[in-house]
DNA sequence: CGCGCGTTCGAACGATCGTTCAAATGGAAC
DNA sequence: GTTCCATTTGAACGATCGTTCGAACGCGCG
């Protein structure tokens, strides 16, 4: 019969800020859109949180730090350079599927946060990164040397799964499995899954 | 001798007010902000535009616009599925790379128009990707089935290319020939280019 | 010079923003 | 019943927002 928690009520808070920093963005969220959404006053936001940048710092942080703690569960074990790039890809779409404001929030106010907030941020981010690109450089160890410059092929998957906020719908047609499966798919095999003669690259045949 | 025209001084004015809504954000960007980054005063502003938000939609729908007429251009004559393919990757990265801020603004604050604004964007968008997922379509006729859901392999190849600004230096070591060069390989022959056998997919290797 | 007109500006409008604070509330402990 | 402390609140603060408007400017033309 006991209420609910300190801690469970800054949870709800923050679940219920993610939502609305999701629809609208944070800087078109006042606080008083907040207090509305969670349910309390304005000044009663204040009680558990110190001030709009904190909030949306938290909802990152503790969102990132928990897609790289699944991850690092994930991998661990994995020795094949290719299933740890699927397990990698599938942990990060997982989460993001199943967390879409909070992940939507993270990936789009990326550049609201500042100074300390922003720099643990960025932290987390480096070592994310850091952690695929690893990931690729053992690929590339045990398959030779890849269709692609690293730091591009990194990027580029982390645009494709960030991408997803813009236009997946985890309760549409497409399973996060599906989802999952096909960006494996196109991140090791490529779309057509044929080698493509470098012939057919606009760039050489322009040149 | 002739002053700068009229239309002339609005180009100058949205150029820097992509500027200054791609650092800043649009809804961080105040319209003094833009006066002072324009060399005007605040009311001069509006001499040239009508709302904040029109400014906005000037700079989307003006980008956008050029986008799709040299993908149409690029694309017109070429035959060869893979090479369309080619083809609008590379101009879609061409011009991403030589119009940063501008085309920030188009893939970032997406969703900060409303209205009329919103709808004639929201039409191009359409437009864009329908033409993408045609040639899509074309690959498929010509190779057989592809590694992955036509829609997915659609939006992540958007997410790959519209990803970039933020992480891309057009100045830095990688030019936008290899940029283009490595998302085409990745998006057609993937990062390892080998057959992945499904034993290696996580999905399948967990179920 | 003076008239007209496209352009620019300073000053102000009401609205809304993030944040603060003293006061009120409510239940557990004595 | 009274004290205590965590929780919640209404009201207000100064700052900044997008936008408006009448006046001033600059310059070619009579």
């Amino acid at each position: 019969m006991a209420g609910p928690t300190r801690d469970q009520k800054l949870d709800t808070l923050l679940s219920a800020a993610a939502k609305v920093f999701a629809e609208r963005g944070y800087h078109e969220t006042s606080m008083r859109d907040l207090a509305r959404a969670s349910g309390v006053s304005l000044a009663g936001v204040y009680y558990y949180v110190q001030s709009k940048e904190q909030l949306l710092y938290l909802i990152q942080s503790r969102n990132f730090e928990a897609v790289i703690t699944t991850m690092r569960a994930a991998l661990d074990g994995v020795t094949d350079p290719i299933e740890r790039i699927g397990r990698f890809i599938d942990n990060h779409l997982d989460y993001f599927a199943s967390h879409m404001a909070e992940m939507k929030v993270l990936s789009h106010e990326a550049g609201a946060l500042q100074g300390d907030y922003l720099q643990k941020v960025n932290d987390m981010k480096r070592e994310y990164t850091r952690a695929l690109m690893d990931v690729l450089a053992d690929v590339e160890r045990a398959h030779g040397p890849a269709h692609s410059n690293r730091r591009v092929a990194a990027y580029s998957l982390f645009g494709m799964m960030n991408w997803i906020y813009n236009w997946y719908d985890p309760l549409g047609d497409i399973g996060v499995e599906m989802l999952s499966q096909n960006v494996c798919h196109l991140f090791l095999g490529g779309y057509v899954g044929l080698p493509v003669s470098d012939a057919a690259m606009p760039r050489s045949s322009a040149g």
